[in-house]
DNA sequence: GGTAGATAGTTGCATCTGATACTATCTCGC
DNA sequence: GCGAGATAGTATCAGATGCAACTATCTACC
């Protein structure tokens, strides 16, 4: 079959390699662990991944409101409602109504919470080690500096971002 | 041996800190990233994601069936279909019925999707100059490095066939 | 002290995603 | 040829996600 009129390969691409994209390498290889970090969570513990960061928040941070999740974890605050509202079905944490505010109520780790916190943080640590085994201990450092001026540098550009492009 | 009739703070954190954690790092930098150019290329061209790649690799590479883009980018098979269906019901790609193999069709992007493509991609080159302004390439180039030492260590211990078998 | 606007949190809805099941076709061995 | 198993691609379903609308409550201001 002739195909006059079909597009060359190498001839199109203006410069734009997909595997040398940079939003395209830091995409799959966060979707491949997440999905890694996510199937370990649920298999063993289930729980999501946004119930998880919630619990890591709490046991670091102490008792705060969902507010207050959501600006420490970044996530959507259906997502921390929802997760919350899970968690809390399972016992692993406590929402108390806040007296000085009636719209808010204080979250805060279980003791049970605080108990599989204890035992889940060790797996975690196991699974970052192992991914990181091999890569220098400055590579590390630098990797998490470099991927948190992405994420500033992604928030400015988004804020700037107008309606109408 | 007590126990605290609340969790204290920095207590059973078991040395994790979530925002020092790699995985969280990754998955909240590649979320920032991934919507800022999702929401780019969905204004401006009615894009997905999916349907970014498979142009772009079809531009760099050529005409192939849909089982090499899933290999290719690496997305579930899902994924490339719905996004293939979407981009021929716009005609930016056309699907010709294989004739070595009648359950393959062979994808290979039209005229105007070559077009569309030299269109975006100097787009997508300037977001990513723009996330990456300030850093110093060496860093870049290192950062992809270790994306890809991630992505293939997240692999490794999810159970993966290693290619070479 | 009453009304407007801001804030906390939930629900509804529309979309995306991926696992599973299914159809159609190919390959291999007999 | 024919049937078993592999492969290409699609349809179906369940779960996750996030925006928008909503309720309830708080705060500011006159």
């Amino acid at each position: 079959m002739t195909a006059p009129s079909r597009p060359e390969p190498a001839d199109t691409t203006a410069g734009l390699q997909l595997d040398a994209y940079l939003p395209y390498r830091l995409s799959v290889a966060s979707n491949a662990v997440s999905r890694l970090i996510a199937r370990a969570y649920e298999d063993r513990f289930g729980l999501s991944i946004p119930q998880w960061r919630l619990i890591c928040v709490l046991a670091e941070d102490g008792p705060m409101n969902q507010s207050a999740l959501v600006s420490r974890t970044g996530m959507d605050k259906v997502t921390v409602s929802r997760a919350a509202q899970g968690l809390a079905k399972r016992h692993l944490l406590e929402r108390s109504q806040n007296d000085q505010d009636g719209r808010s109520h204080v979250v805060a780790l279980s003791l049970e919470g605080v108990r599989l916190h204890a035992e889940i943080a060790p797996l975690a640590l196991a699974y970052e080690a192992a991914l990181i085994s091999g890569l220098d201990p400055s590579e590390v450092a630098l990797l998490k500096r470099l991927l948190m001026r992405l994420q500033a540098a992604a928030g400015v550009l988004a804020g700037e971002r107008t309606e109408a492009g």
